[in-house]
DNA sequence: TATTGTTATACTCTATAACTATA
DNA sequence: TATAGTTATAGAGTATAACAATA
């Protein structure tokens, strides 16, 4: 590890001590019973605007079979519907049921609620973050 | 979602997309055939340092028999070791091999790298975000 | 009795390969 | 032929409960 790397190295494994220590991101979905993946493919699917499977596949980075079971969970919960494609009958798209859009809705409350980390960071920290984090995954505001 | 958390809930959102999306995080251990689990628990033991299972369990925010598999696949391809605790003889502490200590060397030089997105941050950002980080996980410097 | 780690079991997540229906 | 999604299969990650060894 060369010294520029320093606060890059340190930076990175903070960011993975966030997620996978303290239970913060393992226990959000827990008094929903929805493990981490299912959480985000939650998030991913916003109301009144549902996704082609095979992009829930991409964006998760995963195989489009490992989709079909995550969906058929999901769906066996009453929290998403597959639907056909008008456009392209071999495409199904995955919309949120109202349920479903509720407990999106509580799911991003609860990430962000008085009770976690984020919510303690200051309203500048917290603007900063949100910059540095665009950067960091490439998408700008 | 009320207007306060506006922020918290983007970088919420972006914290996600970080490790879930493009395959920064879930990529990461794939040349050394490591799963993201793997890589943290490679990250959590220090070389000279090692940790109890018990202790692994904790920051890993896992069941104790999840260890139990975790470090057995480990130890059977050679990158860690049980070793009975000397002042508890029900305790086992988890070291590194040299093997184990080199290739979590190169998982963290890896994990920023010049190709990846970490290190294209300026070094201002890359010191804010630590910063922030480190009030996040409240863990300070 | 309480604690550390293991074993048995079951379910979810994940990938690969073979398959179906559509394009 | 190529693509979207499913099914079959196998291995890894996860939790709960019962257990052995030690404290």
């Amino acid at each position: 590890m060369s010294y520029v790397d320093a606060d890059a190295c340190r930076a990175w494994q903070l960011l993975v001590k966030f997620f996978f220590g303290e239970r913060e991101y393992l226990s959000l979905g827990e008094e929903f019973e929805l493990s981490p993946v299912q959480c985000h493919l939650l998030h991913l699917i916003e109301p009144e605007r549902p996704l082609p499977m095979g992009r829930l596949a991409q964006t998760l980075a995963c195989d489009a079979s490992n989709v079909t079971g995550l969906v058929d969970r999901l769906e066996a919960r009453g929290l998403v519907q597959r639907r056909q494609s008008p456009g392209d009958r071999r495409v199904k798209v995955i919309q949120l049921t109202p349920t479903g859009s509720r407990v999106r809705t509580q799911l991003l409350r609860r990430a962000t609620s008085a009770s976690r980390p984020l919510a303690r960071l200051s309203a500048a920290q917290q603007r900063s973050l949100v910059k540095i984090l665009e950067a960091l995954v490439d998408e700008p505001a």
